[in-house]
DNA sequence: TTTTTGACTCTGA
DNA sequence: ATCAGAGCCAAAA
């Protein structure tokens, strides 16, 4: 491996970060604070935000990301785009707040199966 | 190394 | 329900 591709997968906060955000799926959503958690440094919601921003792996389900509680939360773009992708995948935003926000919230430890109700 | 910044979150008024 | 204040963390300056 070269040097160059030092932005690979390394342990950093930022690439735990990256690869779990990859992970949610479509029509789901998750908090900052639970980025944060899965990536190992819970609290660390405001440094999630802030990776958010940066957007440095186009491609990201970055809109899936939402504030806790099922707000919002930012978008680089503005928030009524981010609010418009999500309604793409069939998550409803009203008022600023993601609704069924508990249903639709996703843990990486259940994204596979573990549903035992669907929606 | 210290300071600033930002798509956060919780608590209390 | 809405608002201000404080706490927290990682990356960039």
């Amino acid at each position: 491996m070269t040097v160059a591709r030092r932005r690979a997968a390394d342990g950093t906060f930022r690439d735990a970060v990256h690869r779990i955000v990859r992970q949610i799926p479509r029509g789901r959503v998750c908090t900052y604070g639970d980025v944060a958690r899965l990536a190992g440094r819970p609290g660390a919601a405001r440094a999630v935000g802030r990776l958010m921003a940066e957007g440095a792996i186009p491609g990201l389900p970055y809109h899936r990301v939402i504030g806790a509680g099922g707000a919002i939360g930012g978008y680089g773009s503005g928030v009524a785009f981010k609010a418009a992708l999500l309604a793409a995948e069939g998550v409803t935003v009203r008022r600023g707040r993601v609704v069924d926000f508990a249903r639709l919230r996703w843990s990486a430890s259940q994204g596979n199966a573990t549903r035992r109700r669907p929606v």
